[in-house]
DNA sequence: AGTGGATCTTGACAGTGGCAAGTTAGTCCG
DNA sequence: CGGACTAACTTGCCACTGTCAAGATCCACT
C-alpha cells in the first residue's frame, strides 16, 4: 500500500475516486490530474490503464451497467420490484449513473461496454417480460424503463427541490414505488 | 457583420453557437476558444457577457427553459399533448435541454435562472392541473414529468437503438404518445 | 541470474478557462 | 461640436488539463 507502485489495484481505486468525485462534483469538474493525485500516484499513471478521458468514462460505464444488471436480476420478477430497484441503483451510485447514459463521454463503439449494456437490458427485459393482458406491452416497458430513469435523473438533479409535487423528506423508493404504481395497473 | 465589434448580438450569437455544437459534441466537449473562434471575436469575448464557463451554461438553460414554458403553453391543457411538447422540446433543443437539469453546469443560484424554472413549472403545472377522479394526482404528475423527462433523455442518448423495444425509425412523438396513453388511464 | 513485459514516472507540448490591462466604439452632455 | 463616460471587445498572460514519448522500476518466468 504505501510502496511505490500500486501492483494492480490501480484500476478499481481510481475507478472507485472517479465515482466519488463525480457523485461530488459532476462530471464536468472530473479531472484526471486530480484523480491521480487522489489516488496517489503519478498524473499519467491513469492513462496506463484506461488510455484516455474516454476510456475511463467507459469503464465507469461498464462497471455500471454490469452493477445495475446484478441489481436488477436481485430484485426479481415483479415490475414494481425491479423498477424500484433501478432507481435504488441511480440513487445509490449517482457517479456511475451520471456517464452511462452519456453517448458524448463513454466510447459507444467499445466491445466491453456495448456487452455489459446488453446484460443489464436483459436483466431489465427478464424482470419485465411477463406483462400478461397488457394491450400495448411494448409500450408499458418503454414507459417503466423512461418513468425510472426520467425519475432518477430527476431526484438527482435536484429537480423536484421546489416544486411542490413531493415532501423534500420523503423517500425516494417509496416515491419511486408510488409513481410506478400509477403505471401499470393500466 | 463584417465590421469589427459586435455590438450587441453577440451575446445571442454565442448562446446559438453553443447550443448547436453541444447538440453535434456533447457539453462535454464545448470548448468557449472554439465558440468565440466560431463566432469571429476573440477568445475572451464570451467572458463579457457570461462572465464564466458556469454563466454561459447558466444563460443556455434560462433560455431553455423559457422555450420550453412557451411550448408547454401552446400544446393546451390536455395531460398528453403537454407531455408530449415536453418531448417534443427536448428533441427539437437538444443543445438547451443536455445543460437544463444539470446542476453541476449552471449556477444554481441564479435568480434569472430560477425564474424561468419556475416559469416552465407553473406552465407544465397548469397544463396537467386538472386531473379528476384519480387516486393519486400527486403521483401521476410525478409520473407525467418523469416518464417524458426519462423518454426524451434516452432517446437523445441512444439507448432505445438496440433494444427491440420499438422500431428504429420510429417517430419519437408517436411513441411518446403511446407511452402517455400507457400511463394516464389509470 | 537475467530477460521480458507490465506498471508507473518524468518531462514536454498544445489547448483551455480565467484574469488584468489596454483599445475601440458608441452615447450623452456641456 | 467636442470631450468624458461606459459598454464591448482585444491582447497578453498564467495555471491547469489531457495527451504523448521516453525512461525508470518492479514482477514473473525460465
Amino acid at each position: 500500500m504505501a510502496d511505490a507502485y500500486h501492483h494492480g489495484d490501480l484500476r478499481s481505486v481510481v475507478l472507485h475516486a472517479a465515482a466519488d468525485q463525480i457523485a461530488q462534483d459532476g462530471v464536468d469538474r472530473l479531472s484526471l490530474r486530480g484523480l491521480a493525485q487522489r489516488s496517489g500516484v503519478s498524473h499519467a499513471a491513469p492513462a496506463h490503464h484506461f488510455g484516455d478521458r474516454r476510456g475511463l468514462f467507459t469503464a465507469l460505464a461498464t462497471e455500471g451497467f454490469d452493477l445495475l444488471a446484478a441489481e436488477l436480476r436481485e430484485a426479481g420478477t415483479d415490475l414494481r420490484d425491479v423498477a424500484v430497484a433501478y432507481v435504488r441503483f441511480a440513487l445509490a451510485r449517482p457517479g456511475h449513473f451520471a456517464v452511462m447514459f452519456r453517448s458524448d463521454l463513454a466510447r459507444a463503439d467499445d466491445p466491453g461496454l456495448a456487452a455489459a449494456r446488453r446484460r443489464s437490458g436483459q436483466a431489465l427485459r427478464d424482470g419485465v417480460g411477463r406483462l400478461e393482458g397488457v394491450a400495448d406491452p411494448a409500450a408499458v416497458q418503454l414507459a417503466a424503463w423512461s418513468v425510472v430513469h426520467g425519475f432518477a435523473s430527476l431526484w438527482q438533479e435536484g429537480a423536484f427541490v421546489g416544486s411542490d409535487l413531493l415532501d423534500p423528506a420523503a423517500d425516494p423508493e417509496a416515491v419511486a414505488r408510488r409513481i410506478v404504481d400509477t403505471l401499470v395497473l393500466t
